[in-house]
DNA sequence: CCCAAAGTGGTACCTAGGTACCTGTTTATC
DNA sequence: GATAAACAGGTACCTAGGTACCACTTTGGG
């Protein structure tokens, strides 16, 4: 892509807002937008590890989720919800094995690629990036500790009290990043299945901790969310 | 410690072995371990996140869970178990926030320990070692990955069909790792309870998968154990 | 060597959460 | 705008797995 593209200012403020691009100077963002390709999934396009392992993508815009699916019984857990300035896949990225997990566009959404290859060689023209590399993994390993750990710890109703609290923006007191979504996808996120999902959401608005229209959850009630997260909520 | 340390040789040894150190040359090892301390830690003795932050530690012999626990319930979740060549804590080294991560031997541990900022230095002057940490972590979320998510994507018996088959030696058919651990173990590395696992093992030794004696699991019927992790196996 | 106390494993009972079925609601087609 | 098809959510029923209780086995102190 050249200079003179219509969405080129939009492209690099989103690599810009990118934490894993956060220490990069803006003439290497410049070189490394010159190099890449927009493309524009529509919701519910989805591929696999197979598909994106020679392809470095960074989201513009919309959001994707990142899961694990057991074929046999079509139950699938939701490890990460990405959106503008993250990016997939890493792990393809550092050359592990081979690791099947899916990605699925929830919206519309809009992303930069580049050829993996080439994404390893401007990252050792910047050695910076290493740090940076290092320190975006090991905040998503801490992520991944708590996921891995909360289904065994704690039970479906505290996972989904924590789920909105966790997305609560502090001064709008609104949901971000997983508004809008369906049972089924809430589900996927804490491990569980839609028709608990549903049954917890009727709990929680009965006892005035939300309420619900239009496919929007609007918190109600901080204190009993915190107190159901933190089981102090005695049923 | 200085190089004419009776058990010098052994340590530079296990140092070596460490995939963590893999690609360090010898006169860094040399220059690490002289800043390194031994320390015996006796089983079942355990730190947490605080403890550990400011120290990091090579284990050198004997086995260490890595767990988080939910002290309302005294549910734990393990999520590695660490042995000769492995290293912790690696979240603190990177600086990241708190993690309330707990640590505890399963048996008698041998660790080397260097004080957090000493192992910072020392990673500084040998740029190679951010490569190293870089797929350390990388294998580390893969393998993180596979954990969250098993626990709702399979059933109990499944993940310890899975478990029995991942700690199998290829050679002797022998348990690796985790052989030895009682009930209660077992079950924290499968995310359920001590009492679910005897239930399992009684199932398994039924049907002819495996035998019991004092403590140990011997493996007595490979198929069987591979049918049942890749739910194949009808009851 | 005896006894207490801690450690380990087995199992009956019960409940959290999953399955299956249903109703209502939105989107696409002619 | 009518109708089908896809989508979304609610809930009765049932089972996998957790709790609680017991019995046996090992360890350590006098």
């Amino acid at each position: 892509m050249t200079s003179d593209h219509n969405d080129y200012p939009r492209y690099i403020q989103a690599l810009q807002q990118s934490s894993f691009l956060k220490d990069s100077k803006a003439e290497a963002l410049d070189q490394l937008l010159s190099q890449m390709t927009a493309e524009q999934w529509r919701a519910k396009t989805f591929r696999n590890s197979m598909d994106v392992a020679t392809t470095f993508h960074f989201i513009v815009s919309g959001r994707l989720k990142v899961y694990k699916s057991n074929p046999d019984t079509g139950r699938e857990h939701t490890v990460f919800v990405l959106s503008k300035g993250d990016v997939f896949d890493v792990l393809s990225l550092l050359d592990t094995e081979p690791n099947d997990v899916y990605w699925e566009a929830l919206d519309t959404l809009e992303v930069l690629k580049i050829p993996m290859d080439q994404m390893r060689l401007w990252i050792n023209e910047y050695p910076v990036m290493h740090k940076a590399i290092i320190s975006y993994l090991g905040e998503r390993m801490q992520q991944l500790m708590n996921i891995a750990t909360d289904v065994t710890l704690h039970s479906t109703l505290v996972r989904l009290a924590a789920l909105l609290l966790k997305n609560i923006n502090g001064e709008t007191r609104k949901l971000e990043l997983i508004n809008n979504l369906p049972n089924d996808e809430i589900a996927g996120l804490i491990g569980t299945t839609r028709s608990v999902v549903s049954r917890h959401i009727q709990e929680l608005k009965r006892v005035g901790a939300i309420s619900v229209s239009r496919r929007k959850i609007n918190v109600k009630n901080l204190e009993v969310l915190l107190a159901i997260a933190e089981e102090k909520h005695l049923p």
